[in-house]
DNA sequence: CGATTGCTTGATACCTCTCAACCCAGGTGG
DNA sequence: CCACCTGGGTTGAGAGGTATCAAGCAATCG
């Protein structure tokens, strides 16, 4: 059925302080990133946006790029039949809506509350131009989105509903490193719009690693990750 | 069931004239392609391959990338369960092989008997430092390899046989643009590979197709568009 | 306190996978 | 020339996994 979409009401929300320190991107070698950091201009406006609101719709005019600066946001398609399909989540310090063409492809929207900031897509042209590590820094960051891609691919073709919950906790895991319980920022409904689901697949999921002592749900969105290795061999 | 893959025996094969004329780019514009044309070095080796065989595994050293002259190639990983995931055909004019990283991320094979041209890495990345239009088209690459990863996703995630199946029909119509009947380059296996199914469900989609009036299969890899709109609104 | 939202759980239906048999064309060798 | 073999493809019967429909629960919010 389709994915009832809050777009919810327009309220204001308080805004955490901005967090400017950018945390590791999952998949990107150090010198990527660094080069990426300097490269970006600083001067990007900052902006706030409250949860479930629109960040961009799929075929807006794409003026700008953005960096996560605290919060998550999904990037996503709609499809004529009314489902979702999440191509991705964009945590603190990953940048997200940068275009070749004339419009976005996608469309993006606030897990939860976010704090973003936007670059002006102009101002970055013609800095890429003049600037090497900052059209470097654009390829890499094409490369890494495809190879994202990719493995989102090999994720959505012939497994299990097990194995496509399993793999996305360990995905997810990786935002937090080290840590014993993760805190997922999204609803049922995005993780399975995510893995090509239904919500009530993910919760069954859920519950059967739960009942084998694989994790343990603390609340719904608190997981703690009791037998990581059987979760490992899970995503075979 | 793992995919048999044939690994066939290393025959030579007699060499069709190399065609060097470029067909278009499925969704490239007009523009990038001119870009790229004119950026990239002509005097990359030209190579045989004859069919199945592998052209470069995954995790190999990424020292080339290649452009399709003639035939057709196939990009994929290999599960540790045995079950191959296609990610994409290259058709003539296409590259692939583009990386990044040390290693090559994907494998890559020739689905039928083709021709390539390699283009040596090291002397491409010296080239992009000074050619401005060799990076824009790199660029224009990537961004065009993550879109279609992207609308890959998109068609693996909860659709069915049926609406798969359609999808890559007329994406591979695409391919000869205009024509009424298409040949298929690949097995029924590569298809499924392709689109998360198993062979019989590609074969037995492909009869009910055919039932419905909708294909009609002149032989098993030469279809016939006898309703494309019904075939459009499958895709849904 | 009732309403809403997110989540869980159950029963059933449906779709695709699995296993198996069979067909067909092409090539090979007696 | 024909028998045989092989690889690719089709078709059938049955099993299994996930979707669907429906009910109920808990936390949050007004």
């Amino acid at each position: 059925m389709p994915t009832q979409l809050a777009t919810s009401t327009g309220r204001a929300f308080a805004v955490a302080p901005a967090v400017f320190a950018r945390t590791s991107w999952p998949n990107a070698t150090t010198e990527d990133q660094t080069d990426w950091d300097r490269a970006l201009p600083t001067p990007g406006s900052v902006l706030h946006v409250a949860r479930d609101r629109e960040i961009y719709a799929e075929g807006d005019p794409a003026g700008a790029l953005f960096r996560v600066v605290a919060g998550v946001v999904r990037t996503c398609k709609f499809l004529s039949d009314g489902h979702r399909q999440i191509d991705a989540f964009h945590v603190t310090g990953d940048v997200f809506g940068f275009e070749i063409g004339a419009g976005y492809r996608l469309s993006a929207e606030a897990v939860c509350d976010c704090t973003l900031i936007s670059y002006p897509r102009r101002g970055l042209e013609n800095l890429a131009a003049s600037n090497d590590a900052l059209s470097q820094g654009l390829l890499s960051y094409a490369m890494r989105s495809m190879a994202r891609a990719q493995d989102h691919s090999l994720l959505l073709g012939r497994r299990s509903a097990v194995a496509k919950v399993a793999a996305f906790l360990m995905e997810w895991a990786r935002h937090s490193p080290g840590a014993q319980t993760v805190a997922l920022a999204m609803t049922r409904q995005d993780i399975a719009d995510y893995l090509g689901l239904t919500i009530e697949t993910v919760s069954r999921t859920l519950s059967q690693l739960e009942r084998s002592a694989v994790i343990e749900l603390s609340t719904t969105r608190q997981i703690r990750f009791r037998d990581p290795t059987a979760l490992r061999q899970l995503n075979s």
